[in-house]
DNA sequence: CGAGGTACCTGACAGC
DNA sequence: TGCTGTCAGGTACCTC
């Protein structure tokens, strides 16, 4: 499930395949999934690719900003010429065509999915509520430790999939970079040490950097444009059975979400 | 205001 | 085989 590293990539690899193209138009398969308004773009070049949190941003010309989020089973699909397979078919909420004769496809599975057509004011006001970017260099220690100290009877885990606390960290990166760092996810921030704290700030960071170096994490249904990542491979607890030192994982849940952690290393 | 719970969706899979 | 139930999870929205 696309989560920071994952976005991050197909950021990059959107990049290499679409900036600087011209949207000869955009057809909605899906008016769940898919804004009204983006029936309107004609004629339209892309001229950044970015993203924030686990939104890509594909700014327009004209100002105006696509914003997509996968949630969980959201992907894209390229296609050098206009023959879209039946695979991406039968999932298909969006088709870009591009003035190249090019298309991408974004493919909607659970219908979770969200492709909007954004102002400068609609998109300002969707970031703002978002927090700090975790790789970004003003995200320091201190700022970590000065936004655990604002809110101490949290819990740890709930936090940390908290996007107005911090931005990009969902269900899989939260649970390892806990047992990395050697915390119980049923922890309170009050309750957990400052050199601790201090821990889990360095270990989010180097999750984070070493899954998006390895194209991210292959699991269920995360798709991106050229193969997989294989950061599943460095996975410590999550659905899993024993921890990398052979002790027994435990499984619990916590907000309606599987929370997996070894309460051998996880004191 | 913060915290916690739940709806939104569909596919995969277990169990009968 | 085919049905039913459960689980997966990010975010918006609701209630307390």
């Amino acid at each position: 499930m696309p989560e920071l590293p994952e976005v991050e990539t197909i950021v990059q690899q959107l990049r290499s395949k679409i900036l600087d193209k011209t949207i000869s138009k955009i057809k909605s398969y899906d008016s769940l999934v898919v804004d009204k308004k983006i029936s309107y773009i004609k004629n339209q070049t892309i001229t950044n690719i970015t993203r924030r949190a686990k939104y890509i941003l594909l700014t327009l010309n004209n100002q105006h900003t696509i914003l997509v989020h996968l949630r969980m089973t959201g992907h894209f699909q390229y296609f050098p010429s206009v023959t879209i397979d039946k695979i991406s078919q039968k999932y298909r909420a969006a088709q870009f065509n591009f003035t190249d004769n090019s298309s991408l496809t974004f493919n909607a599975i659970r219908r979770f999915e969200r492709l909007l057509l954004l102002n400068p004011q609609q998109l300002q006001s969707t970031l703002s509520k978002l927090g700090p970017e975790p790789l970004d260099p003003s995200f320091s220690t201190q700022h970590f430790l000065t936004l655990c100290k604002q809110t101490p009877s949290s819990i740890i885990k709930t936090k940390l999939l908290d996007q107005t606390f911090i931005a990009g960290i969902g269900n899989i990166y939260a649970q390892e970079a806990l047992y990395r760092a050697k915390i119980n996810p049923t922890s309170k921030i009050k309750d957990i040490s400052s050199k601790s704290l201090t821990v889990l700030h360095h270990t989010i960071r180097t999750i984070l950097q070493q899954s998006i170096a390895r194209g991210g994490t292959t699991v269920n249904n995360y798709f991106h444009l050229d193969g997989s990542g294989d950061f599943q491979d460095l996975l410590a607890v999550y659905q899993k059975d024993y921890c990398p030192k052979k002790h027994p994982i435990a499984h619990l849940t916590q907000n309606g979400r599987s929370t997996y952690y070894c309460p051998t290393c996880q004191k």
